[in-house]
DNA sequence: TCTCTTATTGAAAATAACTATCAATAAGAA
DNA sequence: TTCTTATTGATAGTTATTTTCAATAAGAGA
């Protein structure tokens, strides 16, 4: 089932600026901040506003077509998720590249420790990893 | 070592809003943004400035003596560490309180089996958990 | 296809969060 | 006590995000 498919579904509009802006956020490797986005569409000839790109981050998140990831400044972006199990992130810290990642049973475990130590009662998380792909570890590039 | 004889052996100077500060941080279980921060601040008849706040948070964040942590909006807010070694957070999604846990062992099994699955070069991690501290357990609470 | 309801958008303004500038102050070495 | 300079406070400036509201357009039903 597609993304937009799903949209329809719940009872909500497949409107012009929301499926581009969830094209553009699909096509790309990288996290995209709503003004990043916001480029991209003017890059396009698109007249959509700078709010409605936020409005609609906002939407494909809550509805968990999209989700956010921090880079290493705090700076939050977004992106599409290829994988429809639980998964996890890695950022490129050189080029921005992200990936996804299984990793339920580690986790668990983690959790699991974390519970014992501390007698909190986990009900969610937040983990994401930064590093070097492939690429950028070939080309020792350290800098953009 | 105490914190503040961290700041002066590095050569800076422990001045009097930064004590305050630290003091405030170190005697609060819940992690403060800079603006709550300053409000506790005026609470004790302090006139330093939300500047300074900004900025001396920062400068603890920077020598490694406050940490950084997301609550569920993804608002930051800044907390002094128990541990001096590497450790996570748990915070309470009812109260705030925050507490520590250690997880290398689980932790480095989990990177090694993302940098396995994706080719990536792990150096890096966002990695807390949100939950219930055991007293809001008790309650049953679900709202503050 | 046309009509109607209302979710969605765009424009503008308002708010919030954070940063830069710079003269005055005060920490701490000499 | 003096002197150097890190630090502060006040002000203004940016940047990021949210609110408001009338106009538009998606999609259901006739």
């Amino acid at each position: 089932m597609s993304l937009e498919t799903t949209i329809s579904q719940q009872g909500y509009r497949l409107s012009g600026a929301r499926k581009k802006i969830l094209g553009i956020l699909a096509a790309s490797d990288q996290p995209l901040s709503p003004a990043a986005l916001f480029d991209k569409l003017k890059d396009q000839g698109e007249t959509t506003g700078l709010v409605t790109v936020y409005r609609n981050l906002d939407f494909l998140a809550r509805l968990g077509l999209a989700e956010k990831i921090y880079n290493d400044k705090g700076e939050l972006g977004f992106l599409t998720c290829k994988s429809t199990h639980h998964h996890h992130h890695i950022l490129c810290q050189n080029c921005r590249n992200t990936v996804e990642f299984e990793a339920a049973d580690e986790l668990e475990e983690l959790i699991a420790g974390a519970q014992a130590q501390t007698h909190y009662q986990i009900s969610g998380h937040l983990l994401q990893f930064i590093g070097l792909c492939p690429n950028c570890q070939m080309d020792g590039a350290k800098k953009k």
